[in-house]
DNA sequence: GCACCAGTTGGACGATCGTCCAAGTCCGTC
DNA sequence: GACGGACTTGGACGATCGTCCAACTGGTGC
């Protein structure tokens, strides 16, 4: 097996642990034993486990959060509002359905966080997910005949941090009816930054 | 030594180690250590590690939170939106100045929310957040002549939940002008949800 | 002064941790 | 078939983990 591949399969375990048992449970034998591979096949593949743990926070967020993302915008026939409404909502859909990846997602970025505290800031990480759901809303805004009057990046930078919290607060209190109130809020104040178009 | 006393000093201690080492580097050991204490006392004020962080995540979001949403709308002369925008704006200030408290309040909280993730819904934890914020909501409405069109509790949980996510996307990127531009997205939106009194 | 007990302590236990490395396996080459 | 080297393996190592409990402490009541 190619190191490439293995490398990937690794990754791919380590999500699934971190999802099942947690952070704290992903030990190095947790995560083999989940990829049917030796104990020695890690630190052949990663440096250490801390490597592995780094590659699999940037692999979540380069796929998973994209597709959880992907619906933001989702096409609903309506006004502007509505719009972005439905492809919220449905986020909060998917988080109820599967908290344990959020979770996951949580758990390894505080995780890498940790050791940056008073470092300079790192661009890059969240940089694809900030211009993915811009992307976003300059389609739902043209689909809607709006035109968006901030940066379409600042933008998404607020929803993102804003689904982030919502993320957490449900996670708190499981309250799925404000977790879709608090969706429709930021709606509301997304599509008051537009103007309809001429 | 009183035991309730006992209980305070690890909680205390836990937090510091918590702050300083992630709850990874939360072990029984190090609490003790921190707090001055024989390994044995831990299990004489508490029946488990797990009894110990759950009690300090209980104490930081009591005291700390409401700490950090406290100047939330620390009096500012101008309109309702001025206001919030100052005080958000102080949480962001905090958040900068001692990021590793925030840091491990979530670490503290996504370790706990885990193992109730297919429990029913845990009411209470965040309720006294909410309260307090929902207070201070009307506070700053009341002193610039504001009404609030919608359930201040509920703005409350919205306002929460955006700076649960202006901390994370903070830890991850370190992009300080950023966050306050959110935050004063946030002070904008807010403040759409209130009518000016006759 | 002695017995007693609630409170306190730190060593012991078995389990598990991350990492390392000597030994083993496999396949292409002479 | 014999050799060589790259790849793969799992046991070994020392450290640390959470928990338990037998021994010790200090003060109180007789």
């Amino acid at each position: 097996m190619p190191v490439e591949d293995r490398r990937e399969a690794l990754v791919a375990a380590a999500l699934a642990v971190v999802e099942r048992d947690g952070l704290g449970g992903a030990s190095a034998r947790a995560v083999v034993a989940e990829a049917g591979m030796p104990l020695g096949a890690l630190h052949y593949a990663f440096p250490s486990l801390d490597h592995l743990l780094a590659a699999t926070l940037d692999a979540v967020t380069d796929q998973e959060r994209l597709a959880a993302e992907a619906p933001i915008s989702a096409g609903v026939d309506g006004g502007l509002e509505a719009t972005l409404a439905a492809g919220l909502d449905a986020y909060v859909s998917l988080l109820v359905a599967r908290p344990a990846r959020e979770l996951a997602y949580l758990e390894l970025m505080l995780h890498a966080s940790r050791d940056r505290l008073d470092l300079p800031p790192a661009p890059g990480r969240y940089e694809r997910s900030y211009a993915v759901v811009a992307a976003l809303l300059e389609e739902a805004a043209a689909a809607t005949g709006h035109r968006w009057a901030a940066p379409p990046l600042t933008l998404a930078r607020h929803a993102v941090a804003m689904l982030d919290g919502i993320t957490t607060t449900w996670l708190a209190d499981h309250d799925e009816p404000a977790a879709r109130a608090t969706v429709r809020f930021l709606a509301a104040s997304l599509a008051a930054q537009s103007t309809k178009e001429d």
